[in-house]
RNA sequence: GGUGGGGUUCCCGAGUGGCCAAAGGGAACAGACUGUAAAUCUGUCGUCGGACGACUUCGGUGGUUCAAAUCCACCCCCCACCA
């Protein structure tokens, strides 16, 4: 028999395990393959801030995200493919998943125009304006060689009305097509995900992913979330949107969430997350700990002994006491960023790693009863 | 000893008759952060009261004035330069 017929492409997804709702599988890509459920530590300009890839290899990580517009600006995608596109730039070897530029449509909103056409930014670096259209979103990422592109969407904010969403809609279908449209003729092993939008009605959530899923996406994401919106509301939109993306794709959630928020998401069956919150709490003294979240900062904590958190094995609680932890908070050191960074990484990347393995235990119920016992603010909604 | 400058709410520091419980910064305390314009941002920051407000405060004591952190007198302390 032919060997290269057992040999998993960029692309394949395999569910192996379910629970209820939720699943378990494995995605491959070019750079490797990666476990689902999955948490994607957010290293917008081509860094997860305070922490080397070594680090990120230790912890566990399996693949972390770029974004497209912020490496577009600066160095520029050119410059980044003369260096072997971002693995070889910036030393991470195994996956890498760039987001398009339709996030900062959305947080960058007082900086851009969108047209049928594209977007137009101004940077925010320098205000010199930039058409991102659908096809040049494509060849940034092809320069930076991420092994998933995301396609350029309109990530649609908190209280826009049922018409502007219904039209927001159809355009963000229309530029997925056009990417796709654009990636077949030149496809190479790089992965496509479209992503779905309709704000906070459902039936025009239905509807965006009805068009979109009627394309040959390598995955399919759930965008516009988490941008303002009540927690039971994105929950509730969460449940509506996760059943109806098509089964045998990866799912990606993106931009959530908080560790409660992702053990939500993948008891509905959600494979992918990405969030900024671990790394960027974590520089603002916010520590998420199996005992709950803890501001560092607080004064309680001056000559408490103890580690961050007991149930933790990583680094810093190993090595270091709160009292010592929230000392170079307060002192603003840059050992406090990458202490905190490791630990709210593990932190993160233990909980999904965790609810995989409760999935492929049929104990996911269980599993997410102890997160709620934690979060129980969230649990509550 | 002389000359000049200065002592303001935890710190630095503005304020030189009423608009001053007193700018601004820092510290402190608390909060936020969800596909990163974020090592960022917000609130509190004399005491008591929910608020309107009441009371105490600008080195000390006394005085001028309807009214003083601000003017006057004396005293205490600090700094600079000169002897």
């Amino acid at each position: 028999m032919n060997i290269l017929e057992n040999m998993p492409s960029p692309g394949d997804f395999k569910v192996t395990a379910t629970d209820g709702a939720a699943r378990s599988g494995i995605l491959h890509t070019a750079h490797g393959a990666v476990r689902t459920p999955i948490f994607m530590p957010v290293g917008t300009v081509g860094s997860v801030k305070a922490i080397a890839p070594d680090d990120l290899d230790a912890l566990g990580a399996e693949i972390i995200l770029g974004n497209t517009y912020h490496l577009y600006l600066r160095p520029g995608d050119e410059l980044v493919a003369r260096r072997g596109g971002l693995h070889g730039f910036n030393a991470w070897d195994k996956p890498i998943l760039t987001d398009s530029g339709g996030y900062q449509v959305f947080s960058l909103s007082e900086l851009r125009k969108i047209r049928e056409e594209g977007v137009e930014f101004r940077s925010h670096l320098d205000g010199s304006k930039h058409l991102f259209t659908p096809e040049k979103v494509v060849d940034i990422q092809l320069n930076l060689n991420s092994d998933i592109m995301m396609v350029l969407d309109e990530c649609v904010p908190y209280g826009a009305d049922h018409d502007y969403t219904a039209k927001s809609i159809g355009l963000t279908t229309r530029w997925a097509v056009r990417s796709l449209d654009y990636y077949s003729g030149i496809r190479r092993a790089n992965l496509m995900f479209a992503i779905t939008q309709g704000g906070t009605f459902t039936d025009l959530r239905t509807e965006s992913i009805r068009q979109l899923s009627e394309y040959d996406f390598d995955g399919f994401a759930i965008g516009g979330l988490s941008v303002g919106e009540p927690k039971a509301e994105m929950y509730a939109l969460m449940a509506h949107t996760a059943p109806l993306l098509p089964a045998g794709k990866p799912r990606y959630l993106m931009g959530v969430g908080t560790p409660y928020d992702i053990v939500k998401g993948i008891s509905m069956g959600i494979d992918m997350f990405d969030c900024v919150l671990p790394t960027r709490n974590a520089r603002n003294g916010t520590l998420y700990t199996s005992l709950g979240k803890i501001n560092i900062k607080r004064k309680e904590y001056a000559e408490d002994d103890g580690p961050l958190d007991p149930a933790c094995s990583c680094y810093t609680c190993r090595t270091f006491s709160r009292a010592y932890l929230r000392h170079l908070y307060t002192s603003g050191e840059l050992l406090s960023y990458r202490l905190n960074s490791l630990h709210n990484l593990t932190y993160f990347l233990d909980l999904v790693r965790g609810a995989r393995e409760a999935v492929e235990n049929g104990r996911f119920a269980a599993f997410m009863a102890k997160v709620a016992a934690a979060y129980p603010d969230e649990a509550a909604l």
